[in-house]
RNA sequence: GCUCCCUUCGUCUAGCGGUUAGGACGCUGGCCUCUCACGUCGGUAACAGGGGUUCGAAUCCCCUAGGGAGCGCCA
């Protein structure tokens, strides 16, 4: 027997991380056991479902590299298997007509409140005679005693009694079927062999179990994972900030450091904190996942991003970088090559995003000096170093304009004015890129070029005689 | 209210009857150093509470507390 497993979203929204972990999850089960992964789209609320949400969705699986096998395949074009069942079902004696009342159903829900037991459908119209032609809903007859066993494969066997369930509508006054007859079909048909997915759903599955067996099939194994908890400790919504994982991709998040942090949130091999893919697929054991919910924590994502911009291929970076440099109004083709950035900057940044801004000096003139940066550094004291370095730099034909004769040119104006390097490189540093931060200094240099060295430099010293005269 | 699930450092977790309760993020101290990072060495901090079972419980059982989910003609 291939293992199946699927993904099954309904399309009223985007791709949340809480369901990109459960696809995750899914994903490697299927890959792990050389099977199959299958997406399917649970559209039969018309109400709430939308194209945009499909694509939304199936934009953030390709984007953390989640591709299935089969699919997506559609709800609402599968009526005629639905109906099939649900007709197989009332053949079988295993299913009837119900025209209770929603008044009925209130004062019965009401009463069962009041009563202090669990609300539920009483059978009033098991055996009776309802007519087809008026309005009426098709209820599953449960069974009415004995009980349901989950053997789950992260919960271990969970026991449900039969006489803690109720006859659910398998089928609405308007004709349509409902979710717990759709998706039960549709595994079987989509021969589902494990079924992963939130924890949400572990209270269904002795009813889906149940209809299954009613239809003759044998029932998938099941796996429910915990849901993503907020930083209070509520489930992970949107008041808890980004929730969507194309949203992540826009702040500058890698896929592989998305994928990594969320295939560690809930599951574990030992002690290892970094697995690509690969590792993950070879790794993966439903089993060692955790029952707990577990909270979303956006400094150790931040972490993994970091790792993974610092040590990834610089030219895989680069080029994920690119449209980061774009949207603040830069163009990469302007400056030095984003590779050779990515490798100077690539430690420094947590987010593409971040990179991007942190880099932008090798590209375009920097609007104003750092305050305390200025401060600090740009005073009389640094106008003959700075003024050294420019005749210096000057001097460099631009073949030589790299590291290790830049590195030269800055320790010997040091050494002539017998300071130590600090004292020539940080003023340097201001002037060049604005900041008291950068790359090694003749890394920065390199960066920025020649030109716009000498004109920054030019700049850096009319701003401390500016402030000389401002002073006096 | 009823049913089901969950509970190890602030966070993610290891542990599957005998450990000084380990690792990671964060925070923090030192080192490295032209800055910021990176790196590196160290520190901080946990078995929800109470009963059992056992020679011995974070590990097994029960109760309590606290979280969560479900109880729709939503999925």
């Amino acid at each position: 027997m291939t293992v199946r497993t699927r993904f099954a979203p309904s399309p009223t929204g985007y791709l949340h991380v809480g369901g990109a972990r459960t696809a995750l999850f899914s994903y490697l089960f299927a890959r792990k056991h050389g099977g199959q992964f299958v997406l399917r789209i649970e559209d039969t609320d018309l109400e709430r479902s939308t194209a945009e949400s499909v694509n939304a969705i199936m934009e953030g699986m390709t984007w953390m590299g989640l591709d299935y096998d089969e699919g997506p395949f559609y709800q609402t074009q599968r009526f005629e298997h639905y109906h099939a069942a649900i007709q197989e079902l009332m053949d079988k004696g295993l299913a009837y007509r119900c025209d209770c009342s929603k008044e009925r159903l209130e004062r019965l829900r009401d009463k069962q409140m009041a009563a202090k037991v669990k609300p539920r459908y009483d059978g009033h119209c098991r055996g009776r005679q309802v007519d087809p032609d008026a309005p009426h809903v098709i209820r599953f007859s449960n069974p009415v005693d004995g009980a349901v066993i989950v053997d789950d494969m992260i919960r271990g066997r969970v026991a449900f009694a039969n006489s803690e369930l109720d006859d659910l509508i398998i089928r609405r006054s308007d004709g349509s079927p409902t979710y717990n007859l759709t998706v039960v079909v549709d595994d079987a048909d989509m021969g589902i062999t494990h079924v992963v997915r939130g924890d949400d759903h572990l209270n269904n599955t002795p009813r889906q179990i149940n209809i299954l067996k009613a239809l003759g099939k044998e029932p998938p194994r099941y796996a429910h994972v915990p849901m993503i908890l907020g930083s209070d400790g509520s489930p992970l919504s949107k008041r808890h900030g980004a929730v969507s994982v194309v949203a992540y991709r826009d702040m500058g998040y890698l896929p592989e450091a998305l994928l990594n942090y969320l295939v560690r949130l809930g599951w574990s091999h030992g002690d290892q904190e970094m697995f690509s893919l690969e590792e993950m697929i070879a790794l993966f054991d439903i089993g060692d996942v955790n029952k707990a919910a577990s909270t979303f924590d956006t400094d150790k994502l931040d972490w993994l991003n970091q790792h993974y911009i610092q040590h990834g291929d610089p030219a895989h970076i680069a080029r994920l970088l690119s449209p980061h440099m774009g949207q603040i109004g830069i163009d990469p083709a302007t400056g030095p090559d984003l590779v050779d950035v990515v490798a100077a900057q690539g430690a420094r940044a947590k987010t593409l995003k971040e990179l991007a801004e942190i880099s932008a000096f090798c590209y375009r003139d920097f609007e104003a000096f750092d305050e305390a940066a200025a401060k600090k550094h740009l005073r009389p004291a640094a106008r003959e170093p700075l003024q050294r370095m420019r005749a210096g730099l000057e001097m460099l034909a631009l073949e030589d304009w790299e590291p290790e004769t830049l590195h030269h040119v800055v320790e010997r104006v040091a050494a002539e004015l017998e300071l130590n390097m600090g004292k020539v490189a940080q003023p340097l540093r201001v002037a060049v890129v604005g900041r008291a931060a950068s790359p090694g200094i003749d890394i920065t240099l390199q960066l920025v070029g020649k030109e716009a060295t000498l004109r920054r430099i030019d700049k850096a010293l009319a701003f401390i005689a500016e402030r000389e005269a401002a002073a006096s």
